[in-house]
DNA sequence: CCACTGACATGAG
DNA sequence: GCTCATGCCAGTG
């Protein structure tokens, strides 16, 4: 069963993030062609079909929170992931400044 | 088609 | 700086 549009452009986005990197619930919406969506793509994440091909780990909140993610440890998982990936992290968020993906 | 849900984002107190 | 309240969009029932 295919999913909606909308869905598949997350799933893709996000297993586009490069090593190191990490990009905000907000970002991915955005480049999904709907900027305000943020709600909609972490239901995205929730309902991931393919944890696989969607490290839905490299999806953060606005401002380097980790948020969601019942995996594991949950959150702390979610965080080892990301440091094990090359992210930078101050304190328990992630360090946008330095690891937030950028098209450039 | 209507109502509720959800791993967000932003603003005000 | 933290907590509460409102608005946002898409999906699911």
């Amino acid at each position: 069963m295919k999913q909606s549009a909308f869905k598949e452009k997350i799933y893709t986005l996000t297993s586009q993030i490069p090593h190191g990197k990490v990009a905000t619930y907000g970002q991915l919406a955005k480049l999904a062609g709907s900027p305000g969506a943020a709600r909609a793509v972490g239901m995205c994440m929730k309902t991931n079909p393919h944890p696989e091909i969607v490290p839905c780990y490299k999806v953060v909140a606005s401002d380097g929170s980790l948020t969601g993610y019942s995996a594991g440890k949950g959150i702390l998982t979610k965080k080892e992931k990301l440091l094990h990936d090359g992210v930078f992290f101050v304190g328990s968020k992630v360090d946008l400044k330095k690891s937030q993906w950028k098209s450039d």
